[in-house]
RNA sequence: GGGGAUGUGGUGUAGCCUGGUUUAACACACUGCCCUGUCAAGGCAGAGACCGCGGGUUCAAAUCCCGUCGUCCCCGCCA
């Protein structure tokens, strides 16, 4: 039977037309007398009529279960009066059918295929096709879809060239963990699958192909996360002769467009802007989420002669102290608080302390130690209302950042103050260009190792802290979409850079001389940029996680359920690629 | 490497804290019958789970304890 349109685009243009369509059975509603088929494919339902006329059609109709597959041939008509669903783009018309195939059948199934009842993400990943044929996970997929070529069509209509760039690359020493392919030809050696196509788009800069972009999929051996897998999607570009300004403006043209197509928001551009030093301050995150308030206040200052020994201890040493207030946090049971400085101890944190304000003042174990004076100042600071309650960690910065910021967030969706309509794009900027790497004893790149300094920033180990890199990130309701950064194009900058990081000269020639060697035959002023594509089609998507964007994703321990994935290879393969298992672990 | 949550018919959950009244409950799906306008259809009937797995405590374990495995969330890690 062959196929005039799909189930979901019948309309009622349709009428009085005779039309076949093809799909799975999605629901069945048999009435005796009258059978209802809700016919599904890729772009949605439409409702198929059986009726006993013709008495060998019905008789199939009674048999059709879910999934099954049938093609079905009728004339559509509109319902008749007051059978009209208005919850369906279809629900104006349906087919009445005259002519039956039965395509292919289905067994019970391992779960129901419905947006109202979601099983086991294990059960999800083994059976993903049936999973994939929710209406909703469809909607996400054509909706991925709709992006990536909205996407290919902006940096098109804009002058960019797209190029793909090699996925057997050689590893890379700074970064996540390499995924290693061995080389069949030089046994001992291995290729490395990228990371991202950083160097070699640079590299096309230098080759003068101004402009690129691409949609690339980049690898990272590290574990996983709601937002981060194995594998991965991002979207790429770089531009020469540019500043960050340009760079940025960019994205924002783009992620307008973007959003204007996908969800018929206007985006307001330009996006705002907030220092790395102010993120980390207010937010306690070089991704805030900014739409709500609720921001950390620092009281290392008024606080520093206090009479509390932990936060005078803390701050002697060079720490910080820093608070945050939590609207109606009062009413909180002792035990309620014991769970959030539980919380924050996953930050690091060794304690929270905390005041309840009242409408005399401020009660807890702790008040006793302030004076009047400094409490007023910290109730002022934090605009505390009678009823709020107020926590402050003391520690280094990093683990008060971290710590409130995580809190931040948490009290936040708990208590519902985060607005889901909105969408708050942001540029983070004024990023240091080093941190310090307390374990490995050195400093490491905060962004990567060929941004670009600040003009002027002296690259010497004592500037290293507070030297500031041509760094941007654009962030969307806390979630980093991407970041990016000017580049350094001059090999003696570069050269500079590493030598700071700590990577020989050798170890640099080693692993990124043809880089180096690149910038120094004309390289121009280059720039780019990197977005998550699976973060914003979920951001877009409204979910949660990017598996739910991605088709077939791998589950936290990084396993492929559906194809059993990673499995084990022949003896035979091994030899060819000239490994040797020395210990072999057996899969569960 | 670490912390937390969770695992009960095909699916989603309740029961677990406070062990016995459980012959493990409910909904959906499934099977059969009824039903000519439903649309997360309805009615009646039915089948289906030794409660992830292993061990322990106890007269008695889905329930308490220990271990283990899967899944999810988080920390570390992810330039």
């Amino acid at each position: 039977m062959k196929r005039s349109c799909y189930c979901g685009d019948v309309r009622e243009d349709s009428i009085g037309k005779e039309l076949s369509v093809s799909g799975w059975v999605h629901s069945r509603r048999d009435h005796g007398g009258v059978i209802f088929i809700d016919l599904r494919d890729r772009e949605g339902v439409v409702q198929v009529v059986f009726q006993p006329e013709n008495k060998e059609i019905f008789a199939a109709a009674e048999r059709l279960r879910s999934e099954y597959v049938i093609s079905v041939k009728g004339l559509i008509r509109h319902r008749p009066e007051g059978t009209v669903n208005p919850n369906m783009p279809t629900g104006k018309v349906e087919l009445v059918v005259s002519e039956l195939e039965i395509v292919n059948t289905a067994p019970g199934l391992p779960f129901e295929i419905s947006d109202y009842v979601y099983t086991s993400e294990e059960l999800r990943l083994k059976y993903r096709y049936l999973d994939m044929r929710r209406p909703s996970f469809q909607k996400n997929f054509l909706m991925r879809h709709k992006i990536s070529q909205e996407i290919r069509s902006f940096f098109n209509d804009d002058g960019f060239i797209e190029i793909e760039t090699p996925f057997l690359g050689k590893s890379t020493p700074e970064g996540a963990r390499d995924f290693l392919v061995p080389a069949r030809l030089h046994h001992g050696s291995f290729y490395a699958l990228p990371q991202s196509p950083q160097i070699f788009k640079q590299i096309l800069m230098v080759a003068g192909f101004d402009k690129y972009y691409q949609i690339a999929r980049c690898f990272r051996d590290e574990d996983l996360r709601a937002d981060r897998q194995l594998e991965f999607t991002q979207v790429d570009l770089e531009m020469s002769f540019v500043e960050e300004n340009d760079v940025m403006g960019v994205i924002e043209r783009m992620l307008a467009r973007i959003f204007k197509s996908a969800l018929n928001t206007d985006v307001k551009t330009p996006f705002d802007r907030m220092s790395y030093a102010e993120a980390m301050l207010k937010y306690g995150s070089d991704k805030p989420d900014t739409r709500f308030e609720m921001l950390i206040q620092d009281f290392s200052a008024e606080l520093k002669d206090c009479g509390f020994s932990v936060f005078a201890n803390v701050l002697a040493k060079g720490g910080i102290v820093r608070g945050l207030c939590i609207p109606k946090g009062a009413s909180f049971s002792r035990s309620e608080i014991d769970g959030l400085t539980k919380f924050v101890g996953e930050y690091g944190a060794k304690g929270l302390a905390w005041m309840k304000v009242t409408e005399t003042g401020s009660e807890s174990n702790i008040v006793k130690y302030f004076k009047d004076e400094e409490i007023k100042i910290i109730v002022s600071k934090l605009h505390g209302k009678a009823g709020d309650l107020i926590v402050f960690l003391a520690d280094d910065e990093k683990v008060v950042a971290q710590g409130l910021g995580a809190l931040r967030l948490k009290i936040g969706k708990e208590q519902g103050l985060i607005d889901k309509n909105k969408f708050n794009f942001l540029w983070v900027v004024d990023f240091p260009m080093f941190e310090w790497d307390a374990d490995e004893k050195r400093w490491s790149a905060l962004h990567h190792p060929f941004t670009s300094p600040k003009d002027g920033e002296a690259l010497t180990a004592e500037n290293a802290a507070k030297a500031k890199a041509k760094a941007y990130d654009v962030v969307l309701n806390g979630v980093e979409l991407g970041g990016g950064s000017v580049r350094i194009h001059k090999s003696e900058v570069q050269k500079k850079v590493f030598e700071l990081l700590g990577i020989s000269e050798e170890a640099a020639k080693e692993k990124f001389g043809f880089l180096l060697d690149a910038l120094t035959y004309g390289a121009p002023p280059h720039g780019g940029v990197a977005l998550g594509f699976d973060r914003l089609c979920a951001l877009i998507a409204g979910e949660e996680s990017i598996r739910e964007v991605i088709a077939f994703p791998k589950t936290q321990k990084a396993l492929d359920p559906m194809s059993n994935a990673p499995g084990e290879v022949s003896e035979k393969q091994l030899k060819e690629l000239g490994i040797r298992v020395v210990v072999k672990q057996a899969k569960n």
